[in-house]
DNA sequence: TTGAAAGCGCTAACAT
DNA sequence: ATGTTAGCGCTTTCAA
């Protein structure tokens, strides 16, 4: 027998709230949700002491079956873990909550089929935007695929941003990885560096060839080479570069001036590696890094880095979203010195 | 003139799906969400094939809205950025997951007005279960709100966990932080330590108390005592911890032959400020600090600490949410010695 | 086994 | 300015 005992357990709805004010469900709604403009004051102040009395909280997804639309916004990264994500994510949050737009983070785990899977999920759930901050945009592969996939949300009606460079037709917003690069070429030169090594991550991704691209052109400038046998690829991770390091010939390391690993996490991965082949940074070996992440303080010497703006970034992802005035755009990187790699001589 | 070329960006729905397999929409229903159990194989077929050529993705508030019920868990912290709570957030999507349970993150900020807003809007949403993984149950405020509010919240059919020692009547699951601190007071006096000088986070966090207590414990065994006088209190944080040892006094300091930074984060950030006062660990003071983030890979001397298993404790809160069997538990945690607390003499 | 119909909580024309 | 009514996409009785 469903007596109103039961019923009790049941979550207050607007249809309560409206009994209780005395008015009808509509107007409750216009109170409550609606544009409050066309509603009368005596009515209004009803209502929402109704609502308050009642501890009335709003089904959402009820508004947004209704509506046909929400304020959710899809994050999707490869990983949650490390400095590099986890201040994305939590930069990408207070940017849109400034918006008024909730955040749905899924993890992507850099595996494509997926990616797709959760784009047509969160189509399906009437998602406002969907942003892809991987690491990466690869080409080949299921990429087709991937485009195709969004195309699809796109025409329901939701808004995407990628946040790295793209040939794909989305807006973007893209980290000036080539001149980061270049500019830090530029400073290790002028600070009497000429021999480098570079550390690559996933030989496939366009940030490990924009940032290596952008190193060769900053030596280019100053006449100095960067030859294919002077890269090592692994791939964007502290146990990558530090496996990569520990593989590394004598000859190779004792010829290098200096170490560019074209992530701070990989730079981690290498000063340890380092370490424990016993040379010293930067006595044997200086090194430089790529994002300024937050736990380079924590790390003596020093690390030499590219700053990367994520609150920028973020910020710029929730611009294009809702519509504020915003266009694709490339972030600056800036070069940031430090201990790891002094002046030589 | 609204015609079949608007429609065309419109989200495929369940009742195309159906009339283009020709079936009734209850039916298309069964075979795509509902038990499978009793639906003709056929038709089942022809559902299928229909849902996947339209590219058809179930409307999940529709579904939300209709049952009642959702499959997602609302995940509180106070702060995402930082090793600890990422590595939490990981670990509880990953588990999540597992059980098929989408996770909505929301950060608190340590605002307990803005916690209880959340609680209300969960509520609301009709989230399967709320999580307060919060660093910390503080007392007094507007606990006695917090509490009604997740009372109400479990009352409309939800689940709470928290991650924590809590005298509230919820699930819990907490972490074994007397013990663990006990356990490493134990393992440093064995090594010779007799002097110590205990860095605290917030003073009004049972965490705080807990290992502070259990450090007590652990020292009193051996004829140890901490006195109030031997305790800074600063907050969980890096910044906290090196304001907190830059202005110790050096007679303090100099007196300690051991500095416990009741987490990881104020360890890091009390070694970067000794290493500002010019004090060299462990030759003039050991320290050891709490939750063995990943970080710690990064730091020379490699720093001792207790290890906090963050996948057991996602495991067991969704052990708990799913009803696994589970009950609220407390997870052990383990004294990891390393170089920062090398042996007396 | 399948379909028709009612209803979930809410919004948005459309009347009044 | 307010109420009536018809949905939103989906699930779930209830008949057939």
């Amino acid at each position: 027998m469903p007596s109103s005992a039961d019923r009790r357990f049941q979550p207050v709805t607007l249809t309560d709230v409206a009994r209780h004010a005395g008015v009808s469900q509509s107007t409750a709604s216009r109170v409550i949700n609606g544009s409050a403009r066309s509603v009368n004051p005596a009515l209004v102040e009803r209502v929402m002491s109704s609502a308050a009395e009642l501890q009335y909280s709003a089904n959402l997804q009820a508004q947004a079956v209704a509506r046909g639309t929400t304020t959710n916004l899809a994050l999707l990264v490869s990983d949650i873990e490390g400095d590099y994500f986890s201040s994305m994510v939590a930069q990408m949050m207070s940017s849109a909550e400034r918006a008024g737009l909730r955040v749905t983070i899924a993890i992507t785990e850099r595996r494509i089929e997926r990616e797709i899977e959760l784009i047509r999920q969160f189509r399906g759930q009437n998602a406002k935007a969907i942003v892809l901050a991987e690491s990466s945009t690869r080409s080949g592969d299921g990429a087709e695929k991937l485009q195709d996939e969004l195309r699809l949300y796109e025409e329901s009606g939701g808004t995407v941003v990628i946040v790295s460079r793209t040939r794909a037709p989305f807006a973007f917003v893209d980290l000036d990885n080539f001149g980061g690069a270049k500019r830090l070429a530029a400073a290790l030169t002028r600070l009497g560096y000429e021999r480098f090594h570079v550390l690559g991550g996933d030989e496939a991704l366009v940030t490990t060839r924009d940032r290596i691209e952008g190193f060769r052109a900053g030596l280019a400038e100053h006449g100095l080479e960067l030859p294919e046998t002077a890269i090592t690829y692994s791939d964007f991770s502290w146990e990558g570069a530090s496996r990569a390091v520990g593989m590394l010939d004598d000859a190779v390391l004792a010829n290098a001036q200096l170490l560019f690993a074209l992530n701070d996490e990989m730079a981690l991965g290498a000063l340890a590696a380092l370490r424990h082949r016993g040379m010293r940074v930067p006595e044997d070996i200086a090194v430089a890094g790529f994002d300024d992440i937050r736990t380079l303080r924590n790390v003596v010497p020093a690390l030499t880095s590219v700053r990367v703006p994520v609150d920028e970034i973020a910020a710029a992802v929730i611009d294009l979203i809702t519509g504020g005035g915003g266009r694709s755009t490339t972030i600056a990187a800036t070069v940031v010195l430090r201990d790891s790699t002094p002046r030589l001589n």
